[in-house]
DNA sequence: TCTCCTCACACTTTTGAACGGT
DNA sequence: AACCGTTCAAAAGTGTGAGGAG
């Protein structure tokens, strides 16, 4: 136990390393030691009195979040870029999203915790090609790359912590390198991408459950290049982002400087927009985002999203590889209203903000009382974790508590048929078959150009996508319970 | 020849350590 | 001893352009 409590001790100083820039903003995340039967458990027991403890269990079983709403605050400068054609640069090493996310959340309980994740699936099944001044599709994507998801370096915290200020997600990075083991997000370059933001409840970073909710803000949607394609997105970037300064002919005083820097900090800035690229997918912005909860996977026999996969590890600042079932198209038609703004979500805002549409979740709940950790209760469906670093059979684990899922079959859903020629293998992964509902609504029409849907699937592959400065928890832990590996308990990070 | 990618480079902002003062 | 503000070097984030691979 003092091994346990030293690694406790030492990851919570990293975690405070990681947020530096907010300090350790709810000092309330401290993973404990659990006694019970799981030395390696982590719970409330130490928790501090001053400190509200975790929600009972009862207060953590799935249900939705139908009353979270998300605004893209820089929606404006996003959908500059998208009038032209956003593209976004990927490196070996890893680039930023510009412009960034800037997102502010309302709806959420205020003492309950929350994890914010990022991810970026593929809009369309098309590579494209920058030629005669637009894109075009010139074939078939690429086969599709581990999903990975970037968690917002201040998960978990409280509703009240993410409502009090603008959430960003500029540290995630884009890369082209198959093999990153930084934990990047890994993309095709010259294709078509659309970030997703997920709220997830849990009560700490091991143990997710009580709902979740999928944020797309559609003008987010851009393509992938290694160099930028369009001089009008170079001129953009050169002039809305900072660290390009020293790329602006007149320098900070220019009158296109300031305007620009007026774009870049001012989210109600809305400078006249060039002439929409004449090739760029078309994208409707009814001033907002569409938000969706997950509802069940589209294809319980292409893909993993039936099972849920057990993350080893979930640390501050790492992404991991995270798909979630969230499907637009298999709402209820009546909860989607298209085109039209969330009125709710929109504060009265939408003139500086992408306001939310909401997709009510109507899935039944998970029959489980309480989510483990690491375990993400899609609101009924699945998730999945993989531990790509143990072997197979390791993986194979058998719980007779979970109910087989039945291939689930939603024959209206277009993006199957769409996806069927882009073949999506998950990683390896350590399968745990999870009850499945059935799908009991209709699917809802298309609210944007279709992108397909994704079972979100967390793959937590310690020795790449955990962040460099927790991978030693990893090891550590390995190194002392060598034996402990194919136990679903002994597969956790050590905090 | 063309397309796409990688790398070094110059320039910028950000970060954090090292101070000194209160 | 703790806190705060300033300074400054290092790190990190930009687009450019040359060059290479296929």
């Amino acid at each position: 136990m003092a091994t346990i409590k030293q690694n406790i001790l030492s990851s919570r100083v990293k975690i405070q390393m990681f947020r530096r820039t907010e300090k350790l903003v709810d000092e309330s995340f401290i993973l404990y030691p659990l006694t019970k039967t799981d030395e390696f458990c982590f719970a409330d027991r130490e928790a501090p009195a001053r400190l509200p403890p975790f929600p009972p269990v009862c207060d953590v079983a799935p249900r939705l979040l139908d009353d979270v709403k998300m605004e893209l605050e820089n929606s404006s400068l996003w959908k500059q870029f998208s009038s032209v054609g956003t593209e976004m640069i990927i490196t070996k090493k890893g680039r930023r999203l510009f412009p960034g996310l800037r997102l502010k959340l309302s709806g959420l309980n205020p003492s309950l915790r929350y994890i914010l994740l990022l991810d970026v699936v593929p809009a369309d099944n098309s590579r494209y090609r920058f030629q005669g001044g637009g894109w075009q599709a010139v074939s078939g994507a690429e086969a599709r790359l581990p999903d990975r998801v970037f968690i917002h370096p201040d998960s978990p915290a409280t509703g009240a912590h993410w409502q009090s200020r603008t959430i960003s997600f500029h540290y995630a990075k884009l890369t082209n390198n198959t093999l990153d083991a930084q934990g990047h997000i890994i993309l095709h370059s010259l294709h078509r991408y659309q970030p997703r933001v997920h709220v997830v409840e849990a009560r700490d970073m091991l143990r997710w459950g009580g709902g979740q909710h999928c944020f797309v803000f559609p003008e987010t949607q851009f393509i992938t290049v290694t160099a930028y394609q369009n001089n009008k997105i170079t001129e953009l970037k050169i002039n809305s982002n900072p660290f390009a300064k020293g790329f602006r002919e007149d320098g900070m005083n220019s009158k296109n400087s300031e305007v620009m820097a007026e774009a870049n900090f001012d989210p109600s800035f809305s400078a006249a927009p060039s002439h929409p690229h004449p090739s760029f997918p078309p994208v409707d912005y009814p001033s907002s985002s569409f938000s969706f909860p997950t509802p069940p996977p589209s294809d319980a026999s292409s893909s993993p999203a039936n099972s849920a996969f057990i993350p080893e590890t979930i640390s501050p600042h790492t992404p991991a590889d995270f798909t979630c079932p969230s499907n637009p198209q298999t709402s209820p038609p009546s909860q989607v209203r298209q085109g039209e703004p969330d009125a709710n979500a929109s504060n009265g805002r939408l003139a500086h903000t992408s306001a939310a549409f909401t997709y009510p979740n109507i899935l039944p709940m998970n029959a489980e009382p309480e989510y483990s950790l690491a375990t993400l209760p899609a609101n009924g469906s699945c998730s999945t974790f993989a531990l790509p670093s143990l072997p197979q059979q390791i993986q194979t684990l058998s719980f007779p508590n979970v109910t087989p899922s039945a291939a689930l079959n939603f024959p209206n859903l277009t993006h199957q048929a769409q996806f069927a020629t882009a073949p999506y293998r998950p990683e390896v992964v350590l399968h745990r078959q999870a009850f499945i509902p059935q799908p009991t609504s209709t699917p809802a029409p298309a609210l944007y150009p279709a992108f397909p849907s994704y079972p979100l699937h967390l793959h937590q592959d310690p020795h790449s996508a955990l962040s460099a400065p927790f991978r030693h928890l990893y090891r550590q832990h390995q190194q002392s319970h060598p034996r402990s590996q194919g136990s679903y308990i002994s597969t956790r990070a050590v905090f």
